[in-house]
DNA sequence: CGGAGTGCTGTACAAATGTACAAACAGCAC
DNA sequence: GTGCTGTTTGTACATTTGTACAGCACTCCG
């Protein structure tokens, strides 16, 4: 991986002050923002100039299209996802590298709600196409599944496409849903009361 | 409840062809099938108006502005889900009108796949306003759990909170979610590959 | 017959949006 | 200095959007 992908993926998970980044960076880091929170189409590229601080041509002298910039937003997440499975320690049992890649992934994920706020958004809003954000990193993750089989660190009982499916859903599963229970809680719940835990797999 | 809502809420299970239908019932329908499809941000009237075969004039004459025809959408899918409530029968132990009443609501929500995209897409785009159809969701539930508990037909072990979130996620998590496997299953699975049973609950 | 109400059409308009483009500006090699 | 490359601004433009409004056709009641 490229200086840049490392300088921009660390953009978002330390605490470098918005002044420190390039206005390229920031102007994508303002387009996930608000991607996450408005949508696609529900933010405007001048919403996302001003976040960033820029006008409205920088953008699209940066990214051209809104397409463009969407496509930029979509790497930046598939690149901290293989970073973060990349720094993950592939020893001990089948069973045990599971737990740490999963933990290592919830780990970011938690770290970075805008991203899980956006991959939610891409699950409903993406018409399925190849290039989709959620595409890449389902091809990511098989990839990944392939390569652990061919080491011998993954069971191979079952079918390569339900073992990236299973994987995919114990990764974002309960993330994707939680703004469901959240809801219900702000609603009946009382204050302070904490949401209880969701589970969720596939039926084997 | 009114004839009209009755016959409005036929229009959506029975095969009625369009011509049987008023042109303020095809405008609601139509704004239902392109809100579930596309969002409402990402459904223009004019686009509604086209589906319903009229013009947009009468889409505003009919619903004033966006907000109202959303309204009416809402109303519809929260009278359609008393309905299929309150049509469930009410006999045998309380695990079993569970069952019943959990069944009737698959059953309902399977032959009506255009409102679990729209209540899907609800979920991420409403931003928990009153009013919302979630939230009028939420307390219908609620009420059924009171209603359920005071005839002595339902545990009371659990907090009426958390009996609330347990039904709703039972009846709505698997099919939130299950875009994010048919999605896996179609860019790796082999043609012919049924996708497999999601399993989502609340950690008790 | 007449008129009143209603369904319905067509059009108009201001606001917002994505994109294109010309010009100003900064740093840097020569 | 001069030229050059990349950044940044400001503005302009066509398109789409939600909404408002004036008028036509029809039905029903007196």
């Amino acid at each position: 991986m490229s200086t840049e992908k490392e300088r921009t993926a660390d953009a978002l998970s330390t605490s470098w002050g918005p002044d420190d980044l390039t206005s390229k960076a920031r102007i994508r880091n303002a387009a996930l923002s608000l991607f996450a929170r408005d949508g696609q189409d529900g933010t405007s590229l001048r919403a996302i100039a001003t976040e960033a601080h820029v006008t409205v041509g920088l953008v699209a002298h940066h990214y051209g299209t809104k397409e463009g910039l969407r496509e930029a937003v979509d790497t930046l997440i598939v690149d901290l996802f293989a970073d973060t499975l990349r720094s993950a320690p592939m020893s001990g049992t089948a069973r045990e590298i599971v737990t740490l890649r999963d933990g290592a992934v919830a780990q970011m994920l938690a770290a970075n709600p805008t991203i899980v706020d956006y991959l939610r958004r891409s699950l409903l809003t993406g018409q399925g196409q190849t290039g989709d954000v959620l595409s890449r990193l389902a091809v990511l993750t098989a990839e990944q599944v392939k390569a652990l089989r061919e080491m011998g660190l993954a069971s191979t009982d079952r079918s390569v496409t339900e073992q990236t499916l299973t994987t995919l859903v114990r990764q974002f599963g309960r993330l994707l849903l939680q703004p469901l229970v959240n809801r219900i809680v702000d609603e009946f719940g009382e204050p302070g009361e904490h949401p209880p835990e969701l589970v969720v797999s596939v039926k084997s």
